[in-house]
DNA sequence: CGCGCCGTTGAGGCTCCTCAACCCGGGTGG
DNA sequence: CCACCCGGGTTGAGGAGCCTCAACGGCGCG
């Protein structure tokens, strides 16, 4: 399946026996409140599943929105199942799957719970650069980087207006530059030093 | 087996092969940072697993602090796997597991993301309420409530002492008291109207 | 040309935090 | 038996971080 960037290829509360994992392009998983706050989730990147849970739930608990251009499958929920107990190799992918995304959910969590501006945005930053390198999908420090200041701001739980002025304090201080959806990493190490916590 | 009040009975980045189900009392997870800021994920209520992570990961993600006087059950990793392949019963258990532990993580980063403490506090009071009722833990508007206020702030990601504040004012309206251990709630109603979305 | 999206910047204000002090009850040890 | 401490709740004062509102510029597109 195909869909153009900034299309929602899923809608919270529909009912639905596919599964959509990513192929190629960025996407997000998101809750939107009826006043319009709106919380992403996750990002999805190529080799994604939605989640681990909606192989389980017919019901969609979250919205899906792709940002770029995003080629995706849609597995039957009972196949994918049916393949789980039938073959152990399978079952191994959907733990380590099942750890990855309990990882970034509790990384994401705590950011928001108990981490500044600052050290959110920056190890928003890191961890999608993490999750790039490990797919071979981001090479040196030049990155394609299809977030909006907005979707920044509905990941770590800021406005758009908090973001840009972090973003341009992290430009001011040489460290990293996002334009024209290309983000560089000028400093990784000052980077770094902003995710880790400094112990008093 | 059986722990105390206030034992961490798993620690962050340990390896275990065993599998922790919570059987009476109450636990929480959670994870801390070098500098003392903590994040609790989830409360645990008994029947719950700590995580369907866990299950795959030797490695502890999280570590497990118990509230009260907890008895629990380890279940060894393998032996879980293996029921879960060869039974299909346990296998949607695992579902139905799976699903619950996704809504509410995702409610919780909602929370911290786009609510204000007001909400926050009262939605936790209520989902808490929401799944003792389903267990037959809750009867009436009088619970066992064994959190402290420095748990509620650990939680919602606010601090202990605007969650008194919070609290304060939510006794003040008439809306719930915890004293000594026990939340009353006086009115549901109100309490509901506060976790709902006014929308605008 | 006009419009909408996005990024940017300024001014002002509210939520929530920090620091601090105090009270209370329960445990502990001299 | 009492002094002491400690964890937990409560309250006040002041301040920081982040939000709100608002305006403007650049750019792509109909």
């Amino acid at each position: 399946m195909f869909s153009r960037a900034r299309r929602t290829i899923a809608f919270t509360g529909e009912a639905s026996d596919s599964v959509i994992m990513i192929c190629e392009g960025w996407a997000i998983s998101f809750i939107q409140l009826p006043d319009g706050r709106r919380q992403i989730l996750s990002v999805l990147l190529p080799g994604d599943l939605v989640s681990v849970a909606s192989l389980f739930d017919r019901r969609q608990q979250t919205a899906v929105q792709t940002l770029t251009d995003v080629s995706y499958c849609l597995y039957h929920r009972l196949d994918v199942l049916q393949k789980l107990m039938a073959e152990p190799p399978v079952m191994d992918a959907l733990g380590a799957i099942t750890i990855a995304e309990k990882q970034e959910a509790d990384a994401l969590l705590m950011d928001l719970g108990r981490r500044t501006a600052e050290e959110r945005i920056a190890l928003l930053i890191l961890r999608l650069l993490d999750r790039l390198g490990r797919r071979n999908l981001a090479r040196g420090d030049v990155v394609n980087f299809p977030l909006r200041q907005q979707h920044i701001a509905d990941i770590t739980g800021l406005t758009p207006v908090h973001v840009n002025r972090t973003l341009g304090n992290f430009r001011r201080d040489g460290i990293l530059e996002i334009s024209d959806c290309v983000l560089k990493i000028l400093d990784m190490h000052a980077l770094r030093r902003l995710g880790e916590t400094r112990c008093p």
